[in-house]
DNA sequence: CTGACCATAAACATCT
DNA sequence: TAGATGTTTATGGTCA
């Protein structure tokens, strides 16, 4: 069954794909261009899109016995909400009865009889639900689940938000039937042994999550998966994510494999593709999710924290950041409340206005500053303090309001302008607005800048004129865009270093990932404010990003690129002639340009509502 | 030193 | 015709 559906997504994207193929051609075709449906971008946010059941059909991140501890889990989770509302329908109708026994008997004695039991019963309630909060704690401490700050804790948010419970129950029972059943016993919330590896909570049942951060990351946002069957690691023969030590590193597996081979012969015997393990990944993704969540979160809270601490001192220090994503930028240090004129200023723009900004970036907002691609890295940059992406996407803001260069390219930049429209398409009109409203910088000089626009649209084959009916967009191809960002990679080692060190929830990530991350600033981390469906699109988006940097930094084809292999002959018809590079055939095409947008993201809308007035000179 | 990348400037063409 | 939109070339700086 989950083979299917996954084939059937596949199968969507492969026709997307096709479609998006069809971007005119630069010139001399007026066709208008098909305009790209978005039926990916439609589906619900809940629903795992082509790219995430690909990647989850080449990632077995959750073993049978954590699949098993999950579903038990949820399983108690419900029991224990099932409990409560029995109990609590025992006392209402207790309550009742008494109700109407007072209204009989109208004794002043047997109402205060009523109202003791009544505040007993209210506080059984409590406990009851200070117990289930307890529960839910322990689960989030664990990752596993995050409470919104407005909800309140007491309706059981399901373990996996996009799974009904029956769901968790069915594949539960598929995932039981398929693989050997370790004693489960049924409802009953007895721990699991594997349970017991974990730290146990307090709360009566379960919990005990065998995961920990490391392992439901380890090395899964990425692409860089192997593939499940028959895929050939003799080039790695040590590179393997899940064979370390001598023992199959899949959780919960801990196998002991004596070498490689035998290794890879259990890993395509014991976690094979089948029902199981797809479910086993769905499961596994919702739990991502969730972690994802809790990241954005905790990110939030650091840029909150940091914008604090901005405001309270000029003192040029970048901060405890997490993710150094730029590490070469003209931005000043302490970017908020410093005029301008303190401010580096490129010296390339000699024409660049200095203008006192007295407001700082008030509030974080942190519009999704999706993916900002290369950084720029001009002239006196190396004399700057390193920024942290922290600050990028705490100084959008900033940039909103101060006139500072941003550090990115224009080509970045329009992509990333690009991307955050709804249609993933932009008039040049629409861009232009977009720079201006976005970036204080670019409300000045607009001749230059705009012809420098103009010039990076034309010049970079990644982004592709088509053809409407009212005129013409620009679109981004993103498999041109991923291609040239390696050499920024290398560029970069220092970003790189930090990335590894800092990034605690990305820690199994290889090098080239992070730094391709750092690239891009993936939009996860820098969006603090995304709501949870958008949570899927945007962890696409950074298999995206992830998919593309390891084409090319990892030009040995080894592990990420097959398992992709029904699209790869499928991509876009290139625009502006160039020499199709030999390695476009085979890249990461098949994911890259399906990036879809949930379709209540569409924030961006405004960017036309809002008419910037485009401007002094 | 070289090549890749980038920004800037500008000439030119085409469209509205 | 003017301005917007695209394309192309030239030049110079930075970096690995």
């Amino acid at each position: 069954m989950a083979l299917q559906v996954a084939r059937q997504l596949l199968l969507q994207q492969q026709q997307q794909q096709q479609v998006s193929g069809l971007k005119s051609p630069k010139r001399n075709d007026k066709q208008p261009a098909l305009q790209v449906p978005v039926s990916v971008a439609m589906m619900t946010p809940q629903v795992i899109t082509p790219q995430q059941m690909q990647q989850i059909l080449q990632q077995q991140v959750l073993s049978p016995q954590q699949l098993q501890v999950l579903l038990q889990q949820q399983q108690a989770l419900m029991l224990q909400q099932q409990q409560l509302q029995e109990f609590y329908k025992k006392q209402q109708e207790q309550l009742q009865l008494q109700l109407l026994q007072q209204h009989a008997g109208k004794q002043p004695k047997e109402q205060q009889q009523v109202a003791t039991q009544q505040l007993a019963f209210q506080q059984q309630l409590l406990q009851m639900q200070q117990l289930q909060q307890q529960h839910l704690l322990s689960l989030q401490r664990q990752g596993l689940l995050t409470i919104q700050p407005g909800q309140p804790a007491l309706p059981l948010q399901p373990l996996t938000q996009g799974m009904i419970p029956t769901e968790l129950q069915q594949l539960w029972k598929e995932v039981t039937s398929a693989h050997t059943t370790e004693e489960t016993t049924g409802n009953n919330h007895s721990s699991l042994d594997l349970t017991t590896t974990c730290v146990s909570s307090s709360a009566p049942s379960k919990t005990s999550l065998i995961m920990n951060p490391h392992a439901s990351t380890n090395g899964q946002l990425s692409v860089h998966t192997p593939k499940r069957e028959s895929l050939p690691h003799e080039e790695h023969p040590h590179s393997h994510p899940l064979y370390g030590h001598g023992v199959c590193k899949w959780p919960g597996c801990e196998a002991v494999c004596e070498d490689f081979q035998s290794f890879l012969k259990h890993l395509n015997s014991e976690h094979a593709l089948d029902d199981r393990s797809t479910a086993q990944c769905r499961v596994q993704m919702q739990v991502v999710q969730q972690l994802e969540l809790q990241l954005a979160k905790d990110k939030e809270r650091l840029q909150a924290m940091m914008t604090h601490l901005h405001v309270k001192s000029t003192e040029p220090k970048t901060a405890p950041q997490p993710l150094n994503l730029v590490s070469s930028v003209t931005l000043s240090k302490s970017a908020s409340e410093a005029s301008p004129q303190s401010l580096p200023h490129t010296p390339t723009t000699p024409t660049a206005p200095i203008t006192p900004v007295t407001q700082g970036p008030s509030v974080i907002t942190t519009t999704s500053m999706h993916t900002v691609g290369p950084i720029r890295r001009r002239y006196s940059d190396k004399y700057n303090v390193p920024i942290s992406s922290a600050d990028i996407a705490q100084n959008q803001e900033f940039y909103k309001n101060a006139e500072v260069r941003p550090p990115f390219t224009y080509a970045s930049l329009i992509r990333q302008a690009i991307l955050e429209s709804p249609e993933k398409q932009l008039t040049l009109n629409e861009i232009y607005n977009w720079f201006t409203r976005m970036f204080a910088y670019f409300r000045r000089n607009a001749a230059t800048w705009k012809n420098a626009v103009r010039h990076n649209l034309s010049l970079h084959k990644c982004f592709v004129r088509v053809e409407n009916v009212k005129g013409a967009v620009w679109t981004v191809d993103e498999v041109e865009f991923q291609k040239r960002r390696p050499q920024k990679i290398s560029g970069n080692p220092s970003l790189i270093k930090n990335m590894q060190t800092s990034h605690a929830y990305c820690t199994p990530l290889n090098a080239a990932l992070q730094a391709s991350m750092a690239e891009n600033s993936i939009p996860l981390y820098t969006t603090a404010s995304m709501g949870n469906p958008t949570l899927g699109n945007l962890a696409s988006a950074i298999r995206e990003e992830l998919n593309g940097a390891m084409e090319h930094t990892n030009s040995n084809e080894s592990d990420s690129s097959p398992g992709r292999s029904p699209l790869q002959a499928v991509h876009p018809v290139h625009v502006k002639e160039e020499p199709l590079d030999p390695e476009e055939a085979e890249g990461p095409l098949s994911l890259v340009t399906t990036a879809n947008h949930s379709p209540d993201f569409d924030h961006d809308r405004d960017y036309e509502d809002e008419p910037v007035n485009e401007d002094m000179e």
